[in-house]
DNA sequence: ACAAAGGCGGTAACAACGTTACCGAAGAAC
DNA sequence: GTTCTTCGGTAACGTTGTTACCGCCTTTGT
């Protein structure tokens, strides 16, 4: 008898490296963070602890791999939003794709934005790959900026506040604070808020001297 | 010679008690979430484990009186945010209040919001408590709406969003995603938005039928 | 083609973790 | 004064991530 392990160490290094992700991912989605041991994954992919050391150099190289698949899929989902005619309708989709991608996978999430497994922390070359994945935002408000439905203001910027808000926003529902439907309610209020403010905001004109600034 | 402890020991069981937070809490402040082990946590005071366990029931019931702490923490500052004679001025010093707490004790913050202590997960009372923690920002957007500034809408609600909003600031500059500097800008942009949002919001009056909503 | 060398992987161990069974001691109850 | 309960220290158990050791297989050199 030949077990998939066995099957795939003939297939060569790669076949072992993916029979090892997909075991994670499946561990991961499946029972969370906590249960992505390196004694459980290589348990059930039916080699020793040791491969996983090799391949990936630790619990850590490996955990970075499944951050790179969850910004992946995190990029996927978002790339998936309808675009329809107008930017600020590509936005609000945006922000709905945000939010589903979330609450679909919330252990890869956890992992890319909370640090749900305990050693690891990524990269400084991961905030990069971050903000990349978030670069599509940025276009959106760019269109919505030269359309003239957002008045002023640097779409780097303002994409950086729609991305705080939809994480707040997730983040306390997945911590159980709001439930879903009052979660959805919440989400959309934020958004639309914000869709709004920059709809409206005063030109840099005179007066509003923004005293409150740098006190505390 | 008699160990601090053992003085403690001799005041009661209650000073047994604060002696092992106090040491948990330096020990979070100083070293961060990982450094709370039970064996350090007790070695530090000088007693054994056991003591951890019939004091609290184990590690989850010292982690949860943490939490409480930080609530408590965070209660405080958010009191001590100057109140102002503008509510608006009031919600401003509050969210300055929010993102400095989070800022001066991270580790407090990462328990109370992101599941920082593997295994701990508050219990439903908690929840309630941390809304009551916000009771003061409902109570300033209350003002803010009897004062005109905020044209509609539920106070709750809106107290919520900005909760969001702020948490979601605050959560990606502790990740590292934004320096200080740029955390700070980007954190008064998305609360003054918000401000001018709900300032200048439509009345329920007639078209925009909000056709988007429920789609995806 | 045969020997030498290198690397890959399984076994078993180590340190540290949360938790608990055991047991002695100390105080409370009658 | 005797008994009984409760509390805490010791030492263990079952986890975890990680690695030293050592075969075995593949590859390379001639």
């Amino acid at each position: 008898m030949t077990t998939a392990y066995e099957k795939a160490q003939l297939a060569g290094q790669n076949a072992v490296r993916t029979a090892i992700l997909d075991a994670a991912i499946r561990l991961l989605a499946d029972e969370g963070p906590a249960a992505l041991t390196v004694r459980r994954i290589s348990g059930d992919v039916g080699c020793s602890t040791k491969v996983i050391y090799t391949m990936f150099g630790g619990k850590d190289g490996l955990v970075e791999a499944l951050w790179r698949e969850g910004f992946a899929r995190f990029g996927r989902a978002l790339a998936a939003a309808p675009r329809g005619d107008d930017p600020v309708k590509h936005l609000a989709a945006l922000g709905r794709a945000y939010r589903a991608y979330a609450l679909a996978e919330p252990n890869y999430y956890r992992i890319m934005f909370e640090a749900a497994v305990p050693g690891f922390r990524p990269g400084p070359e991961a905030y990069a790959e971050s903000r990349e994945t978030l670069a599509i935002l940025v276009g959106v408000v760019e269109e919505c900026v030269k359309a003239g439905v957002f008045t002023e203001g640097e779409p780097a910027a303002i994409a950086d506040t729609f991305w705080m808000a939809a994480h707040g926003a997730v983040s306390l529902e997945l911590a159980g604070i709001f439930g879903p439907e009052e979660g959805e309610r919440r989400f959309h209020m934020l958004t639309t808020a914000l869709v709004r403010a920059y709809g409206t905001q005063s030109r840099p004109g005179p007066a509003e001297p923004d005293q409150e600034r740098n006190r505390q």
